[in-house]
This record gives structure tokens, sequence and C-alpha cells, in this order.
DNA sequence: TCTGGGGTCCTAGGACCC
DNA sequence: TCTGGGGTCCTAGGACCC
């Protein structure tokens, strides 16, 4: 917490349905829905004239066209211009100060000690009010509401309070008047399931939650949880704004208007979804070791099956490769809604590896230099109760066995290490990439 | 014709290492 | 040989946010 209020926090007022309000002044001042408008759409926006009806973002479409009345417009979402006037407000955002932090495409921080600003209550509600003005005149009409605060908690917190088009400036010394009578939903980070437990203790406010011991608030919702709230309910809250966060996961993943049950055809999707994260790896210049698919079922259970690899990958093969392998492992009986992918453990380097590994896959590959570094190779590392699926250039891929484990790893040579029970003893078995043990065996039985 | 798509962070257990 | 704690990695799931 800070001694001025130094920290704004702008969100634009249902930003997809007031840009395309503006793109159509046909459709101003009547209740717009932007969102997926198939059968198994949700709402992303509902403009304030939609709202007044009862629609809401994640309400599904059906829902909101059951309560919307006729004439109201239901809109696919056009990312590019959203896009755009983002960038467009970005801009004007960083005018103020260098130091801003975008959270969503119509959210972000600005830190305006960073940018030598008169930060009394006076100077920043005259300079809120400047950059709302602006702000609708450079966008053609889009309003945003625009809170100011000592933390990033009290800033988001004041740009709640007055909606749409408002304006909330929480001096030093008012944190907790203003914090207290509040839900705790208005906290960040309070959901549905943390408010229920919280209401099972009688606690509805964020004084109510002041008033929990950091044992009790740390058992009730767990120790990270805990200990975030308990500082947020004193309004102690130091957390930085931060200009550039570099992504931890890609992923993309699809609802299908039909269940899915043909096997080509969720090969097809897990492709098709692999080729999407692939090319968006790629164009930001980054691969990731572990491969996600995401599975939902046709009675709406979700479920996640991972895999780590020895290296990372961005080629929509390879991500496609181990999709399609996890898949292999799920039940599919009774069809499949939704199928995602994704890629983390992300990192930005690589470039200085790509020589390396070339050279491994050369020196390894029994099938020449220029054969693909994509296909298992399985070979044998005999003596050993082992089977090892091998990709040249990628190292070892594990594989269970009878009776344990396998890992492998190094550039041009494979290790093996046997783990659990075993009949062969060392607990590690180096082989030399040349060593006559590497020869190709039976094809390893994928799952 | 209930329930999207893109993310982040946390927890918890098992394996493994020191 | 027994006991044990701390740290890291991996996997799966859940809560939450916009």
């Amino acid at each position: 917490m800070r001694r001025e209020p130094s920290i704004l926090h702008l969100d634009l007022d249902a930003f997809f349905a007031a840009v395309e309000q503006r793109d159509k002044p046909s459709l101003r001042g009547k209740p717009v829905v932007v969102g997926g408008t198939g059968g198994r759409g949700v709402v992303s926006t509902a403009s304030y004239e939609a709202r007044a009806f009862g629609a809401r973002s994640a309400m599904s479409t059906v829902e909101a066209r059951r309560l919307c009345p006729a004439g109201t417009a239901f809109l696919s979402p056009r990312f590019p211009a959203y896009k755009k006037t983002s960038e467009l407000v970005m801009g004007l955002l960083r005018e103020l100060s260098p130091l801003v932090e975008p959270v969503s495409i119509d959210e972000a921080y600005v830190d305006l000690a960073a940018g030598g600003h008169d930060l009394s209550v006076a100077g920043v509600t005259a300079l809120a009010l400047r950059l709302k003005e602006t702000i609708a005149v450079a966008t053609g009409g889009v309003t945003g509401s625009v809170g100011v605060g000592t933390s990033k908690s009290l800033a988001k917190i004041g740009s709640e309070l007055d909606k749409p088009d408002g304006l909330t400036v929480v001096p030093a010394g008012d944190e907790l008047t203003v914090l207290h009578p509040l839900p705790v939903r208005s906290l960040g980070g309070v959901g549905p399931a943390t408010a229920e437990r919280l209401a099972q203790v009688k606690v509805k406010t964020v004084g109510d939650l002041h008033r929990l011991s950091l044992i009790d608030l740390t058992t009730l919702v767990g120790q990270a949880h805990g200990t975030g709230l308990y500082r947020l309910a004193r309004a102690d809250d130091d957390r930085p704004v931060v200009t550039d966060r570099e992504a931890k996961s890609v992923s993309a993943e699809e609802t299908y208007a039909r269940d899915l049950t043909d096997p080509a055809r969720l090969t097809l999707e897990i492709d098709a979804l692999a080729a999407r994260v692939g090319s968006r790896l790629q164009r930001s210049g980054t691969s990731g070791r572990t491969v996600t698919l995401k599975v939902r079922r046709y009675d709406f259970t979700t479920l996640t099956r991972s895999q780590t690899l020895p290296h990372p990958v961005d080629d929509p093969r390879q991500i496609a490769d181990v999709a399609r392998r996890l898949l292999g492992g799920v039940d599919r009986s009774g069809g499949l809604r939704l199928l995602g992918v994704g890629v983390s453990g992300l990192s930005t380097f690589m470039q200085g590896d790509l020589f390396a590994e070339r050279e491994a896959a050369e020196s390894v590959d029994p099938s020449g230099p220029d054969a693909p570094v994509t296909e298992p190779v399985p070979v044998d590392p005999r003596p050993g109760p082992a089977v090892v699926a091998w990709y040249p250039g990628q190292d070892v891929v594990h594989r269970e066995l009878g009776s344990g484990w396998v890992w492998g790893s190094g550039l041009n040579r494979v290790t093996v290490r046997f783990e659990g029970p075993r009949t062969t003893p060392g607990p590690v078995r180096t082989l030399a990439a040349d060593d006559p043990d590497l020869q190709p065996a039976d094809p390893p039985v994928w799952t």
C-alpha cells in the first residue's frame, strides 16, 4: 500500500459490445450480445441494454436469447477489431506512464508514480477525467471505468464501484472504510467456491473477513489463498505494476457442435488444434516441454492428460503425436464434446541448441543425416528387460516396462536407468551412440 | 439446445535426490 | 541399518479471472 493513490486501473465498459455499437450505429442504444452463436455458444459480453434484460457474460447464448427481446443483436466476436481498439487505448495509457500492465484485452493497470504526475487526490482525479475523455474520443465512443488507489486491489475495486463510465479515487487512509462494507466476492481471487466456504463461517463482507485470524483463514481456504486474503482484507497489497509478463503456456481448444466419436475425426481435430498451438509457438519464438491434452466428455466431465518430453517442442506434428497418444489412454465411449491441446513449460532460448541437436541426430541416427527426426525408432538396449522408444535427436522417451521404468537423457548418448524391481544389477546403464546394444527392436506398444 | 476459450496459480501425492 | 527432512520434478485436478 502506497502513501498516495498512484495506481490506476482501467476497465473498458462492455468492451466487445461497445466496439460493435461504435462500428454499427444502428446498434447504439439497443441490446447487443457478443459471443458464440451456435447451439453451444456462451455470451462473451452483453451491452448494458442487454444486461437490463438479464443477459450476462458466461451465460449460454440460448439462455440470453430467451431473456432478450426481439431486435436484440446476437453477434459473433470480431477479435481483430477489438484488438485494434485495445492497442489504441493501451497506447494512450503508455503516454501517462512507462509502467502499464495490460491484464486482458479490455483492462490495464498504470503506475502513475512512474509518470511524474501530481498524486494528490485532486491531481489524479483530474488526470483520470482527462484520460476517460481522451479514450472516448480516440475510440469513437468506447467508455471506460477508472479506479485510482494506493494499491492494485484498491484501484481495481475502485473501477468496479462506479460502472459504466465511472471514476472512483480512494484516498490514502480511506482504504478500510471503502473495503470493509463490500462483499467478499469483490476481492480478486474470491469466486463461488471460496465465497461459499466463507459464508459457512458467517463471513460475508470484507469486514467480516478482517475478523478472522490468519490461522483460521489458511485452515479454511489453504495456505497461499488464506495469506493472500488476510492481507487483502487489510489493504496490505504491494504488488508492483509489471509491464511484460512472459506467457507460461499456449493452448487451443474447441467445443464441437455435436459430440465426437469417430476416431478418424478425433485425429483430424487433434491435428488441427496442434497446428494452431504450434504456429502460435513458432510465431512467438517459444517452445515447451509439456504437452497437455484436455478432454470434455458428453456428460461434461473434464480431464487432462500430460506428458513432459526431454526437449521443448513447437512443431505441430510432434505436438499432435503426443496428444494423440495421450488420447489413446482416455475413455471415449459416449462421445467427446471438447478437445484441447496445450504446451507449457515454455522456454525462449532453443536457438543455441539447434546445432547441437542436429549434430546429435546425425551422429546417432543410423538412417543418415537427412532422416526426419520426429519418427520414433524403437531400440532394445540389451542386456536387460528394457524396450525403449528412441527419438533420434530427441534423446529417449521413457516407457513403462513389465516391471520397471526406463528413462533416457543426453544428447548423443542414451542413458537408461532402471528403476523399481529389475533383474539386471547397477542403477544406471549408459550406452554410447554407437553401442552395438542399440539395435532396432519390436515396435513399442503405445497406449 | 444448459454450461466458450484463453489463461494463471495452487495443491497434493509420488518419485527422486541429497 | 534406521529414520527423516527438504527440495525439485511430474501429473492431475480445481479455483479463479477476463
